[in-house]
DNA sequence: GATATATATCTTAGTCACTAAGAGATTTAG
DNA sequence: CTAAATCTCTTAGTGACTAAGATATATATC
């Protein structure tokens, strides 16, 4: 009973972050920006003013990757580099929001339908849902370590998946 | 009041599907596969038997592309070509179980989260969550319809971006 | 039945974002 | 003041992607 719940959600989950991923991908492109471009563009949205590196650490790509991902945001308009002139090695970029905001309009047929759905529900069932968010993003995240941790450990212990040689340590 | 909890429901959300992306490019990355490559296993594990021409319809890759995917995971032994005796034009991809359910194991560290996490709800609160996944899949699939919508309206009728010349299509 | 059109996958050439390695430039430690 | 560490950028090479068209098979029209 409460398996077959279960196994319902898991699915239901699966497919609407499916969609999400989807979602994110048609911005890109009617954006016409990289995918990463766009992940970026969210972390800012997020975090504020932030340093390359930071960016680096969190996309999980290369510093070399990131300096192309500025570069091209930064001839789109869509951020600023700025150096930190209390450590001049290190670069912050930080957007520009009158260009951002265009990006931010290709969001609204998200928010108008999640807001449609929304509505749906009463306070107190929205605070059960953020509730969950907040946990579930906590779990997702644990997970995530969990599953790097696999890379670090002995490979004689770890699953044995041999479907390539080297995998690529992000 | 309601506005400030959809606020933080909405950025709480935004998080956690963040992070789903991040643990799915973790999972590629350990199983040593592309991105598409798992996004195409994910569809298979859906969807079962799939053409090849319905990869490229629900993943936006061209075929060409899909040929790509389909050669590498064929080569890493997780799914097999079956030439449709009945059109014999049409390709039906098949994943090969044994080698598939290695690729499963990468999501036990995800699953195990997550029953941590359900199991702080009880059946009706778990049935709300699954009324929300699930009416939320349908609104975010209709919203990137919408969005998907705006490339075909004509150019000086939809919010201008003017941030590349040519947005590639979908 | 023969020819034309449509459909499904694959091939080819070229593009672009990514990695790995290392080169500046600046800061911190000894 | 020199050596090591830190941060970003550069360079060369790789691999997944697109666009266009080739190939093979199926369907429609006369």
């Amino acid at each position: 009973m409460r398996a077959g719940l279960l196994g319902e959600l898991e699915e239901a989950m699966r497919r609407s972050s499916a969609q999400g991923v989807l979602y994110g991908q048609t911005v890109a492109n009617v954006a016409g920006i990289a995918n990463s471009d766009l992940e970026c563009m969210d972390i800012l949205y997020l975090e504020g003013r932030v340093t390359a590196g930071r960016l680096a650490e969190v996309t999980g790509l290369t510093t070399g990757a990131i300096t192309g991902v500025v570069d091209r945001l930064e001839k789109a308009g869509l951020v600023r580099r700025e150096r930190d002139e209390t450590d001049r090695r290190r670069v912050f970029i930080a957007v520009v929001p009158e260009q951002a905001m265009k990006i931010g309009q290709l969001y609204v047929p998200m928010q108008q339908a999640m807001e449609k759905v929304f509505g749906g529900y009463s306070d107190e069932e929205l605070r059960l849902l953020l509730r969950f968010a907040t946990e579930g993003y906590k779990g997702v995240l644990a997970a995530t370590e969990a599953l790097k941790g696999l890379l670090d450990t002995p490979p004689e212990k770890r699953p044995d998946l041999k479907l390539k040689k080297r995998p690529r340590q992000t």
